[in-house]
DNA sequence: TTAACATATGAACATCTGTTCATATGTTAT
DNA sequence: ATAACATATGAACAGATGTTCATATGTTAA
């Protein structure tokens, strides 16, 4: 019934225990959650982001407004991409990135709203 | 005026750009906020973090429910405390830990919203 | 077609991250 | 004080991550 954890079964209380189970949701989802997050997780991409709710643009514009290297940016936007963060469209030589989903703004307001205390 | 960027001012559409940066947040806002936000990106936090959602926990609870050692999980409340997303009271042998402000669930709540479609 | 521009991508590299193991600290009961 | 339990912490390690460099792909204009 127990593993080889060191505490008691008094000590652990088990009926807590057992129903705060029964609300976890599956192990999928806290991976797709965290992999969500982790989008948000690096100062480069929230920038990306940032610059993309106020509207389209194209790797060299984002580039240049980073101070960025055409490659690194591309990088991160094809990380972003991938996650279904931002979608594209080619207009002629120009690959135009914005966003893909509201809720994207809505999560990273929710963050900003934090540390702005 | 322009650095070695390869692509042409004309190219990249400058008063765009001048708009775009004035909107910006400072370097540290966004390194503030990608590390509020890395807190969110990993599967073992999320699971902490939802369990204190619904009550208040010692180490030894948490490490039960999500059948891990004692030391990770004490290592990634440390993550936790440290960055103000927990805080934690001693009750007797036990450490209890809960939420610091109710920001974090909103965050969350913003993120599972959008996996769930 | 060729040259020039715009973007993408693979490999390499240094750094960061999360877990494990061993050990230390702190609390309670005896 | 001592033993047993609960938690914390440092070092070490493997795996992930972000940038750079070199190169490839794709588009347009000449």
């Amino acid at each position: 019934m127990r593993d080889e954890m060191q505490c008691d079964v008094i000590e652990v209380h088990p009926q807590k225990v057992e129903k705060i189970r029964n609300h976890m949701l599956g192990q999928d989802q806290y991976h797709q959650l965290s992999e969500l997050f982790k989008m948000f997780g690096d100062p480069t991409r929230l920038k990306i982001l940032s610059l993309l709710f106020q509207e389209s643009l194209c790797v060299c514009d984002i580039a240049e407004l980073l101070h960025m290297t055409h490659s690194a940016v591309s990088h991160q936007l094809s990380v972003l991409r991938q996650n279904r963060i931002i979608k594209f469209t080619r207009v002629g030589k120009n690959v135009v990135y914005s966003l893909d989903d509201a809720h994207i703004q809505m999560i990273y307001n929710a963050g900003l709203e934090h540390i702005l205390e």
